[in-house]
DNA sequence: CCATTTCATGCACGGATCGTGCGCACTTCT
DNA sequence: AGAAGTGCGCACGATCCGTGCATGAAATGG
């Protein structure tokens, strides 16, 4: 169990609205030395808090257009079916995450792609003649309110 | 509309598996000079082609052990409804990614929180009492089976 | 066909940044 | 009170950064 302490946080929060920073801008950000910052950076990677650091692309100026959801009805809930279907998941690129949920559907899917063409092949082609899966909705996303993967650590910082 | 060669997919593709890639491993890792690198980065950056780095936070680990979507229907299709929805979504820092979806409900919402008691309070208190919240459907996550923002740039590198 | 322009590249260099060793202040435990 | 431990800033050599510049290849034009 990792120890996080108020600087700790603050620096995570730095993190991870820009992870390019220097330690000595982290440092000025936090109040702290810049070796300091170094320190405790390393230990929050070795720790596995900080997990990476990742370039946001801009996926419309490379041609992905396209987000959908789409659910996913196992044929049948044995190990076997499960396991083939992540497998099925791993293999394929275009699957950006993959969650098993509770209600309706038994898996929903997050692809980006490039056009409406690209989401008919996955579907046709990919999930629905894979035997693990019985039945595959889709939903195409109009309008993108909000993305980010940003923790709410600032309730964390009272 | 910015150009983007096969040099630049490499570097791409580079960043976003590690964000914090000196330009010499860059060069190595696609072929070129750390200086060139340098430039195509300042490139690609200006031209927002990368939107920016962030640092992955482990939610565990900070005590964001439950991932729920939220489906949401709203009450009427007013613009003005539409626009008091949006306001509350960028309000609210539990709510990681919001889309508005084809299909049966209007909006999904992606959010990380510390158990289902907060799931419960963003339900209950936050969502259902919103006057342009007609009905609210959560499915929570039981398993992460794939979570990466990482776009499939090998489809784009033939 | 050759002269000229354009452009991407590698190298060099001064300045910034990195990780680490060290000494100091403060807490904790006996 | 004394010893051990911890977290801090400073200092320093190694690395990395952005930029100026020369080179060579491709494109342009007469």
């Amino acid at each position: 169990m990792p120890e996080v302490d108020a600087f700790d946080l603050k620096i995570l929060a730095a993190l991870q609205d820009d992870g390019r920073l220097t330690n000595q801008q982290l440092g000025d950000l936090v109040g702290l030395s810049a070796s300091q910052c170094s320190r405790r950076r390393m230990r929050l990677e070795e720790e596995k808090v900080i997990a990476g650091y990742h370039a946001d692309l801009a996926g419309e100026a490379l041609g992905f257009g396209l987000i959908a959801f789409i659910h996913i009805t196992l044929a049948t809930h044995s190990p076997d079916n499960a396991k083939r279907f992540r497998e099925l998941v791993n293999r394929v690129d275009d699957i950006q995450e993959a969650y098993a949920l509770t209600g309706d559907a038994d898996y929903v899917l997050k692809v980006m792609l490039r056009d409406l063409k690209s989401l008919s092949d996955i579907v046709n082609n990919v999930l629905m003649p894979h035997q693990s899966v019985a039945h595959v909705r889709s939903s195409i996303v109009l309008d993108r309110l909000k993305e980010s993967t940003k923790l709410p650590l600032k309730a964390l910082q009272e």
